[in-house]
DNA sequence: CAAAAAATTTAGGCGCGTCTAAATTTAATA
DNA sequence: TATTAAATTTAGACGCGCCTAAATTTTTTG
């Protein structure tokens, strides 16, 4: 069994290959484990004698096929945690993190299995991210950005990109909750803002930097 | 704040200090946290460094005020995770403990909280043991043995002394769950066994090892 | 009550995950 | 392309929690 630490990293090594696909880079993972690249080196070794990432000196990293399922299993845990501490405890979206990265160590598959049950098995965590699947495989969901949205079109909001309580907070005061039906009635030429009308009548200007961190179907 | 290690010695000392009270003794430590004794007394020194026990070399060890409410914190964490195990997830009593060791060291005390209102705030986890209060103070509650029951006396099952999964499977097996209530017809003046009617017209005999570890009031 | 036994502490060391400083390799640029 | 800059790795160290072996203190007992 891994510990703690060396889930965090495969978790953090499959995050960070998934937003730009390659080889991740060791000051990437210093900056995201908030340690130094030194620290890093030594556990990529130590990743790499357990066969779980696919390391060359100074060419950068990639999970193995095992590697993946470990991380998968770390996420799953994580997301299962979300919903948990959202939907039965009444935590906001913006809260939840934290406890989260603590609760997906608890190894105990059959703590997991009963949990997974309890919710519902839950599809999504409360953030729209698409929860693994038991056996370690990642659901693939192919959504656009609300940046990427013409005028016109209506959409509902299925997830974001940026996971800050700063900017889900921002979306709460916004009124833009996941499940949320939105259509595009302005696009600014100036500074690419959106124009939006919400089912509640209200309609609103959201910056760019909000709708390219909205993802939509 | 205390790390994961020093909070599994508090919550130790204390269940120490309660089942034989005075000091606790380093050989004792040792045993319980499947460590060897001079382990315990390095540990022992750093926990006095930070004013958590009372300790004089040779002398055994106390907790220090601020030491008690920490292991009572500790403790708390740990029952309303064992409440929540059992009574949402449907583990049985006897597979929690393991999980609820792990699940106690989470520190949010908003988690701690909204827990607590999850389940109705409960007074006892379980194994009948009671849940010591968010300032940190162990309700106390006095049971009898049902070893030091007499003959004729009904009485309800209250606690458990023991918490080995093997004496709750035993009492599973022999319908002797928290709640249930027991008349006892005869104590064996040979092995001090006690014959008891159950509520379900059933009865049985009830050997001393097991009689002496259920709690009834 | 002195000697043996038991309990406890100290000394010195180890693996984990981290660090800083220095060496090395790769990438950028004049 | 030669040189500088940036990224990465190695060397050596540290705190934590643990260990074994040896020293010390307390307890037991002949």
């Amino acid at each position: 069994m891994h510990s703690f630490t060396e889930e965090n990293y495969l978790k953090i090594i499959y995050a960070l290959s998934t937003r730009q696909n390659g080889e991740v880079t060791t000051n990437a993972l210093a900056e995201m484990t908030a340690t130094k690249a030194a620290s890093v080196s030594d556990m990529l070794r130590k990743l790499a004698d357990k066969q779980l990432i696919h390391y060359k000196k100074y060419q950068g990293v990639r999970l193995t096929a095992e590697g993946e399922r470990q991380a998968l299993r770390v996420i799953r845990r994580h997301r299962l945690w979300e919903v948990f501490l959202v939907q039965k405890l009444g935590f906001g979206w913006d809260q939840v993190h934290d406890i989260a990265e603590e609760l997906e160590h608890i190894r105990s598959e059959e703590l997991v299995s009963r949990l997974d049950t309890f919710l519902g098995s839950p599809q999504f965590d409360p953030h729209g991210d698409p929860i693994p699947t038991p056996a370690g495989t990642m659901p693939q969901i192919e959504y656009r950005k609300l940046s990427d949205v013409s005028v016109g079109e209506e959409v509902t909001i299925m997830g974001v990109l940026e996971h800050s309580p700063e900017f889900l907070q921002h979306l709460d005061r916004s009124g833009l909750t996941l499940g949320c039906a939105v259509k595009v009635s302005e696009i600014s030429s100036f500074d690419k803002s959106v124009q939006v009308h919400l089912s509640s009548e209200k309609s609103l200007f959201v910056s760019c930097e909000v709708t390219r961190n909205l993802l939509v179907n």
